[in-house]
DNA sequence: CCTGTTTTTTATATATAATTAACAAATTGA
DNA sequence: TCAATTTGTTAATTATATATAAAAAACAGG
């Protein structure tokens, strides 16, 4: 009944298992241990186990993890069990590209629409998804019972449109805009800062040399 | 003399510092306090306050922080006093996306050329950069001294690809491709998995939902 | 079909790291 | 001059990661 609450690190640490898994399961492996996984993943055999315990006893003392089985629960975990509705907004560069990305698709999150504020491209498709106004944007939203909005426009739009999503049922936002949106509870964003990535990148390359400069 | 090691999670807060530093500068913000800045970033003030001290004093008793100068000396620690060179593999939907981002530029980091393995694609160009073939790129990097690989090509060709950069004098590289890249000391990685971000974005609205079924 | 040894998880304890709180010292501005 | 601010820094608290100990399962050999 108790809610345990487990910390983002061990949250953002799950995909990585998961992808690792999946590449094992891919080539066949049946069984790992924790310290096979952990020679593999360049992260501590503790930690792996830790993490997992969190979610449940999915290993076996002597033999370890079966890889499919354990992969099949973290996908649960993840809510990789039922598929996800998706629109994009914002046809540009980013938006095109995430739109195009065919992997998404894959893991059940289901691009039902891209919208702009551009008439140039409205109309027009991206792997078969039509381009829509912003007008159309709400409705869709409802009547389509959109889960998750990427947003990959520029910033001075994005905190209007998310708030336009969120009236409207949205339950996650995938943000890509340079800024921190304001949502209520109960409404999820995960944001990829692409600027700020790159500087962090920056700091550490202009570490690494003043580093070598010393020796 | 004796290097003090800056956490990580200092480190990825340094951006996000910059970029509401960035706002207030623009908007013509002289002085700002710790205090008021938490407000702002939704942080605690103690955590500005000694997330900024580990590079150095910015700040007087009773002012605050001057907006403009703070701004200055984290864009130097940064390192974006001066310019980098960066080259894009990949000129797919992503690596086009990335190209043709004008804001990178305006931080200093400089595309200088572009590389693919389609014939297709080849000698066409983005925003005036040539897109060139693979081949030629290991004398790419080393004649015109780049110091940025963004990696923006399927797993399977992202390993060797970042093999031959690395023997070829690349410092950073900043990997969107979905695959852990093994590189030698000194050479700096900044992974952007998108998967495992949306994956997390995933977990994240499934706990939601979790959360408001039990009320 | 046991049994002892090895493997490996799970549970617990310890150590490390990160965040927040507290406060003295400095500065401002009336 | 003095009260109100606000930093830099030290201390306390909280969170996270690692190491250790205990329990369970596997397996080889008789």
């Amino acid at each position: 009944m108790k809610e345990k609450q487990i910390s983002g690190a061990v949250i953002a640490r799950l995909p990585r298992y998961f992808r690792f898994l999946g590449e094992l399961k891919d080539e066949g492996v049946e069984k790992i241990s924790s310290r096979e996984l952990s020679k593999l993943m360049h992260v501590t055999a503790s930690q792996i186990r830790q993490d997992l315990n969190h979610f449940g006893g999915f290993g076996q003392q002597g033999y370890g993890y079966n890889v499919s089985f354990l992969y099949d629960e973290i996908a649960q975990i993840l809510g990789l069990d039922h598929t996800h509705n998706l629109i994009v907004i914002g046809a540009g560069n980013l938006g095109h590209a995430l739109a195009g990305y065919p992997n998404f698709e894959k893991r059940g999150f289901l691009i039902r629409g891209i919208f702009d504020i551009n008439p140039g491209c409205i109309g027009s498709q991206i792997r078969g998804i039509k381009i829509r106004s912003m007008e159309e944007l709400p409705e869709f939203v409802r009547v389509n019972r959109i889960d998750i909005a990427v947003i990959a426009i520029p910033k001075t739009a994005a905190v209007g449109v998310s708030q336009i999503l969120v009236e409207n049922g949205i339950r996650a936002i995938w943000n890509f805009s340079h800024v921190d949106l304001p949502v209520p509870e109960g409404v999820v964003v995960e944001d990829v800062h692409l600027t700020e990535s790159l500087l962090k990148l920056s700091y550490n390359m202009t570490q690494e040399t003043k580093g070598a400069l010393r020796g």
